[in-house]
DNA sequence: GTCTATAGGCAGATAGAC
DNA sequence: GTCTATCTGCCTATAGAC
C-alpha cells in the first residue's frame, strides 16, 4: 500500500496525508515537509501537485464538503425517518472522532482569521450546505411530528452543528469518545419527544 | 496608555497581547515577533519576563482560568435562581464573542495535539471546572424545579460547555454574534421548561 | 513526476552590553 | 529590563537536472 514511483494517484496520497494531519494538528501545525516525508517524497514533488499550501488547502475543503455531500444524500437514500437521518448526520461525526481527529472545517473554523480567503469561504460554504440538509431534515420531522423542537428549522439546524462541532472539540483533548457519544444522545433526545418526555409547566 | 520604559507591569501587558493573539489567531498562529512589535519592545524583552513560549503558554491559561473562576464565584454572590446563572454563564462567553474572539481554552482544544503537555492539562483543568461549577448549578437547579434536564447534572453540564465553545467556534468565520446568541438561547431554553413548554407525547 | 540544490524569510532562543 | 547581535532550524517556494 506504498507509494510507488510515478504513482497516477499521488495527488490523492497527498490529500489523504495533509487531510489527516490538518485534522489533527491543524492548517498552521503542519508542513509540506510533513506530508512530503509521509509520503516517501521530497517537498518539491508536492508542489507539482499542488502549486502551495493555499491550493492544497482549498482541494482538502472541497474533496471533503464533496464527501460529506455525498455521505448526506446517501442518507436520505437510505433512510426516510428523520429521526433516523438525525442519528445517521451525528454517526457521520461519530466517525470523524473515532478517528481521533477534529472535523476537518471545525479545525479550520478555529484558524479561521490565518486562513488564506478563498478557505475561509470554503469553510462557510461546507457549513451552509450541512445547515440546509439539517433544515430540509429537521422540518421534515416537525412536518410529520417525529421530531419536535422550538423556533425555526434553519436555526435548529445550526444548533445541531454547532453542538456537534463543540462536542468534538473539547472532547478532543480528553481522548474520549463517550464524552462526544453522551453529547451526541444529548443533543438529539431534546429533538425527539417520545425518548424523552418532558413534564408540562403546572401553568 | 502606551508602555513605559522599565514598565512593572510589562508581564501582564505581555499576557494582554499574547492571550488576545492565541484567542483570534492560535497558538500556532503567533509568534514572539508579533507580541513584540505590538508593545513595542523586541522578542528579547519577552524572554526576560517569559523564558519561552511555553512558559507564555502556561501563564496564559492559568491567567484565564483564575479569571473565569472569579467570575463564577461573583455570579454565586450575586444571583440565587439556577436559570439566571446559567444566563450570566451564557453571557461571559458573549463577552468573549462580542470581542472577536474564541474562548482561549477553546482554541487551544482544537491545538491540543500540538500544545506542550502542560499546557494541555491546564485547558483539561478549566474545562473540568467549569464542569464542576456547572454541575452544582443544574442539580441546585433540578433539586428546585427551576430547571429540567434529563440524565446526570455532569452530563449536561458538558454538554452546556461543548455546545457553547461549539457555537463560538462555529459563529467565527461569519462574524456574527446573533449566531452565538440564537444557539445559546436555544440551549438555555431546553433547560428551563417555563420559557419552553413542550407536549407530552399522547403514548 | 520526482529529484537536488538553494533561496529568502521567519521561527524560537541565547549571549552579552548597557 | 531592555537592547543589539547572532544562531540554528524550519518554513514555503523556485530553478533546473533527470
Amino acid at each position: 500500500m506504498q507509494r510507488q514511483p510515478g504513482d497516477p494517484d499521488t495527488a490523492a496520497k497527498i490529500l489523504d496525508i495533509a487531510e489527516r494531519l490538518v485534522q489533527v494538528r491543524g492548517f498552521n501545525g503542519f508542513s509540506y515537509a510533513d506530508v512530503a516525508a509521509e509520503l516517501g517524497v521530497t517537498k518539491s514533488a508536492l508542489h507539482y501537485h499542488f502549486s502551495g499550501k493555499a491550493e492544497l488547502g482549498d482541494a482538502l475543503i472541497v474533496r471533503y464538503a464533496t464527501r460529506f455531500a455525498a455521505a448526506l444524500a446517501a442518507i436520505d437514500t437510505q433512510t426516510t425517518d428523520a429521526a433516523a437521518k438525525l442519528d445517521a448526520y451525528a454517526s457521520l461525526y461519530l466517525d470523524v472522532v473515532r478517528d481521533e481527529r477534529m472535523c476537518l472545517c471545525g479545525m479550520l473554523a478555529a484558524e479561521y482569521q490565518t486562513l488564506p480567503a478563498p478557505m475561509g469561504e470554503a469553510v462557510m460554504r461546507f457549513f451552509d450546505d450541512n445547515e440546509a440538509w439539517l433544515a430540509r431534515t429537521l422540518q421534515q420531522g416537525r412536518d410529520d411530528a417525529t421530531l419536535h423542537f422550538v423556533g425555526s428549522a434553519h436555526d435548529t439546524a445550526r444548533m445541531v452543528i454547532s453542538s456537534l462541532e463543540g462536542a468534538m472539540l473539547v472532547a478532543r483533548p480528553y481522548g474520549d469518545i463517550g464524552r462526544f457519544e453522551a453529547a451526541a444522545r444529548g443533543l438529539l433526545a431534546g429533538l425527539t419527544p417520545a425518548t424523552a418526555p418532558r413534564p408540562v409547566p403546572a401553568a
